[in-house]
Formats: structure tokens, C-alpha cells, sequence
DNA sequence: AACCTTATCAACCGCCATACT
DNA sequence: TAGTATGGCGGTTGATAAGGT
């Protein structure tokens, strides 16, 4: 037997709200609050709706100060960050922008933002096939015969990313980055922490043992995939994904993320994994982390928790830089660092 | 003007975690 | 402790608007 369900589906009204209805929504909450129980709140108010609909709808529209319309590139930048670490999780990013629910944000993003940051990516003329990619790309079997010659970093992002190559030299650029991805734009120059205090908080991640699984999810840094081949998909040729290595080198306890799976064009059905590592600042030492001392984010349900990371993680002087580190077979640890000016 | 396609976003659905009994 | 109720969340849908042919 089924669970009961929470309302009498035949007598409530369904479909948009009309300004009636909101009214009474509005002015019953403003006399008399939730009073904890939304399923009541209907029946007392006066309403034929649900009471996950009547909550919804204050929530998602009616409460004081929401904010409607047109997101700010702050907004944008700091959605892009927290998606690129904590995936979907709508109603944590929505914590961080005061005013915006998370209905809001998902709608933006799937709709807009997603689009914005893919489609300025890669000019039509720059694009490659998927076949044209992957072909461009050294086979991991082979990369790992050569045991001494790990991919570099710059090897692994010049075919298929938004970063430019001088940002993974050992020597910051004398300029700064510019490029027409927002989403690297963001990533790498942005130092106003006064105002957009969470584009600092992450870019260093290490894999504690194993090989670097190191790729680029929808035009994010990603870690992850059970394959043993890099790999790459994308619909219109562009190379949204990517994955590198081997998967099963990580211990599944550090797994903080686990994304759907996505179909790829070389056969793989491949599970894409996302690990956060707020590495701690130490600007002293001209990268924010030690190795040994990232803290690999775990499923992270608490918001409480995911906000003191985030304040705990953020850069507080101008020695911006970040580093990768990551290990061969041989276990040699290889650091490269990442300035962002 | 009519039709078709695409974009947008409010609202719904179903699942899951937790509180309550 | 088990069963049930509720809140909260993310994914998805569908109505409508806007733009294109």
C-alpha cells in the first residue's frame, strides 16, 4: 500500500495562483505565520490548494524580499563557483544569494547560464569534432606506459578547455588573464574578496592517493570517471566533458559528489564524480594548502558545515595562486600551480 | 496572418530525511 | 522500534510568450 497522500487530490486547485489566492496566502501568513504545518495551512486560509503548493508559492514568490528578475555577473559568478563545487544542490547556492530562491536559480541556469558560459566558449571556427578531439588526445594506456611522463596540466586542458596554458606554468602571467570564457574569466581573475569573497575559496584539489583524475564537466574543473580511458563527449562536437584516468583509484569515501551518468560517444557509460578539496590558505608558502592538509569535502548536508568551509578556505591576502598536486604510478607527487591574478 | 519552434519560468511530482506518534 | 506525516529538495513538465518563417 502506497503512502496516503498529503492532500485530497480531487478538491484542490492546481495550475497557476491568481492574485485572489495570493492575497489570502499572504495576508493569513502575515496574521498568523505557517504555524509549522503547511498541510494544515490551506483549510485554515481558506484556500483549495495543496499544502506543498501553498509553500511553494510563498516561498518561491510571495515572501518578503525576494528578488525577481535580472541576475548581476556577481550573481552569475558566484551560481558558476558553487555549482562547479557542490553540483546541483540549488537550495545551498540559493543560501548564498540573499533574495533569490532556489526555483529561481535552477530555472536561470538551465536556461541561461549554462548556455552564456557553453556558448561563448568556443567560436564556431575553434570547435572540434568529438572524433577530431579525442583523436588529438593521448591514450591513457599509453600515458601510463610512459611512467615517468605524466600528462601536464596544459596537456590535458589545451584541446578541451576555457584555461589558457600560462596559467599552469610555474610562473604567474605578468598580466592578467583575459579570455572570452566568463566562467575562466571569474576562475582566475577575480580578487575583489570584499564583494565576491566565494571565487577564492577553491581552486587547489590533489587526489590523496592514485592517479590525477583530473577533467572538465559542462566547463568546469571535475575530477572523476570509472573509465581507464580519457574520454570526452559532446553533443554538438564542442567537448563539454571530459575525464581522465582511472577511477577506481579513489577511495570512494572522499567522493563528495556523484553526478548522473552520461552517455559517451566512445561507449562508455560513464559516472562522472566530483571531489571538493578546500585546501586552507597558506599564502606564506605562495599556495593556499598542503597536500596533507586538504580536507577532501564529503557529502556535505549540513549548510552550516559548507559555510564554514567556504569562509574557512577563502583567500585573505593578494598571493592568489592555487596548486594541483597529483600522483604517478610511482607514487612521485607532481604539484603544479595555478596563479590567478 | 497563420503556423511552427524555441525560450522561459511557475508549478508539480516524487523521492528522501527527519520528526512525530 | 516501527509506521506515518511532513518538510524540503531537485528534476521535470506544461502553459505561455516571443521570435522566426
Amino acid at each position: 500500500m502506497g503512502r496516503a497522500p498529503c492532500c485530497d487530490k480531487a478538491n484542490v486547485k492546481k495550475g497557476p495562483w491568481s492574485a485572489e489566492e495570493d492575497a489570502k496566502l499572504k495576508e493569513f501568513i502575515g496574521k498568523y505565520g505557517t504555524g509549522g504545518n503547511w498541510i494544515s495551512l490551506p483549510q485554515k486560509a481558506g484556500l483549495r490548494r495543496c499544502g506543498k503548493s501553498c509553500r511553494l508559492r510563498w516561498l518561491n514568490y510571495l515572501r518578503p524580499n525576494i528578488k525577481h528578475g535580472e541576475f548581476s555577473e556577481e550573481e552569475d559568478n558566484i551560481i558558476c563557483t558553487l555549482y562547479a563545487n557542490i553540483g546541483s544542490r540549488w537550495s545551498i547556492i540559493a543560501s548564498q544569494l540573499p533574495g533569490r530562491t532556489d526555483n529561481d536559480i535552477k530555472n536561470y541556469w538551465n536556461t541561461k547560464l549554462k548556455k552564456k558560459l557553453m556558448g561563448i566558449n568556443y567560436p564556431s571556427n575553434q570547435r572540434k569534432t568529438t572524433q577530431q578531439f579525442q583523436s588529438s588526445l593521448q591514450p591513457t594506456s599509453q600515458i601510463q606506459a610512459q611512467s615517468t611522463m605524466m600528462p601536464t596540466l596544459s596537456q590535458l586542458f589545451t584541446d578541451c578547455s576555457p584555461f589558457s596554458t600560462h596559467h599552469l606554468q610555474a610562473n604567474p602571467p605578468s598580466s592578467g588573464f583575459e579570455s572570452s570564457n566568463p566562467l575562466s574569466n571569474f576562475l582566475f581573475n577575480n580578487t575583489n574578496c570584499s564583494t565576491t569573497p566565494l571565487f577564492n575559496q577553491y581552486y587547489g584539489f590533489e587526489m590523496q592517493d592514485g592517479l590525477m583524475n583530473l577533467g572538465r564537466y559542462n566547463n568546469m574543473v571535475m575530477f572523476g570517471g570509472n573509465n581507464e580511458a580519457a574520454s570526452c563527449s559532446s553533443s554538438d562536437g564542442s567537448c563539454s566533458q571530459m575525464s581522465f584516468g582511472n577511477m577506481n583509484e579513489i577511495k570512494q569515501e572522499n567522493m563528495s559528489y556523484l553526478h548522473q551518468s552520461y552517455p559517451l560517444t566512445n561507449g562508455y557509460e560513464d559516472e562522472q564524480k566530483f571531489i571538493l578539496d578546500y585546501g586552507s590558505t597558506n599564502c606564506g608558502e605562495g599556495y593556499f594548502g598542503n597536500p596533507n592538509q586538504y580536507p577532501v569535502l564529503q557529502d556535505y548536508d549540513n549548510l552550516e558545515e559548507v559555510k564554514q568551509l567556504i569562509s574557512r578556505s577563502r583567500i585573505s591576502n593578494n598571493n592568489n595562486s592555487g596548486s594541483f598536486y597529483f600522483n604517478n604510478d610511482e607514487n612521485k607527487t607532481y604539484q603544479r600551480t595555478m596563479y590567478f591574478d
